[in-house]
DNA sequence: CCCCAGGCTTAAT
DNA sequence: ATTAAGCATGGG
């Protein structure tokens, strides 16, 4: 099916923002994005057209809310400042076309108890792993993908094949993610409906989930947009930009967004950095 | 070979 | 309550 959209919605944006671990660009510009057991090729045809390998049904049914296309990503960067808050009007511009996907609770999860200590690029090598490891393999006409796998998929791998996903001394944390969820100690799909600090407090229950990964958890797969979750760059962006302090109250209920530009924004210049002058 | 990565647990103050 | 070491592994 085409799609047109007039909002914010730029996929190599999306891709390289930090959320999501398992998208895949094809040298047409398309992507191929596994979510909840499907598999979707999304390619821009130029402007606001692009082309989507589902149907209109599994469109309205999955890949819409996937994309959070009900919301309006243009009017929350333009209730930034320019004159208040000059970096975040600025992180806001770059970023512009980045949306906060509506992922899955349960993969947002493990996929972010494995980000711990890593960069992006071992963070995706290791969710792969897992998933070749352990998920449901698929067969469409594009070829073979793997699903991600559940929570008893996860337990039913001997220790020898968990560690085969390098996942080094996270291995114990996914472990006991998974324990929790099968046993329903933990039942991330109810945590939509619960509050931010509910939410918080349940995913910090999980042994190797702390602050920073519950935030992410909650910002990327329960669609909290207000939850800030603080890594390394914005620690580096809160010291560097925002000495005096970051003013969250003001930015709420969509300090979640705010910080993902942010986060693209310092990540990005600082990639940039590095390949122009070293 | 070095430093660092979308940090957390545990132990010591 | 706050601080520090230890952690497995791989990318740059």
């Amino acid at each position: 099916m085409t799609l047109q959209i007039s909002d914010d919605f730029d996929l190599d944006k999306i891709a390289d923002s930090g959320q999501c671990f398992r998208w895949v660009k094809e040298a047409s510009g398309a992507y191929r994005i596994i979510h909840k057991g499907r598999r979707l090729r999304i390619r821009p045809l130029g402007g606001e057209t692009f082309d989507l390998s589902c149907d209109e049904e599994e469109f309205r049914n999955l890949w819409h809310d996937y994309f959070d296309l009900g919301e309006d990503y243009r009017s929350v960067r333009r209730r930034v400042n320019r004159d208040e808050d000059p970096f975040l009007a600025d992180a806001c511009e770059y970023g512009k076309g980045i949306r906060i996907l509506r992922q899955d609770p349960w993969e947002m999860l493990i996929s972010f108890i494995i980000s711990q200590n890593k960069n992006i690029p071992a963070i995706k090598k290791g969710i792969e792993m897992l998933c070749e490891a352990a998920g449901e393999r698929v067969e469409d006409p594009a070829g073979s993908y793997y699903v991600f796998p559940s929570p008893e998929e996860i337990l039913s791998l001997d220790d020898e094949k968990l560690a085969a996903c390098r996942l080094g001394y996270r291995c114990r944390y996914v472990k006991a993610a998974a324990a929790d969820v099968a046993a329903g100690r933990l039942d991330p799909e109810s945590l939509l409906d619960a509050s931010e600090e509910t939410a918080l407090e349940a995913l910090m229950s999980v042994c190797g989930v702390g602050i920073k990964v519950a935030n992410c958890v909650s910002l990327f797969g329960l669609h909290h947009i207000d939850a800030f979750p603080v890594d390394v760059w914005i620690r580096r962006i809160l010291d560097r930009e925002y000495p005096g302090g970051y003013p969250k109250e003001k930015y709420s209920p969509y300090n979640g967004i705010y910080q993902q530009y942010m986060f693209f924004y310092y990540r990005d210049f600082a990639f940039k950095r590095n390949n122009l002058f070293v």
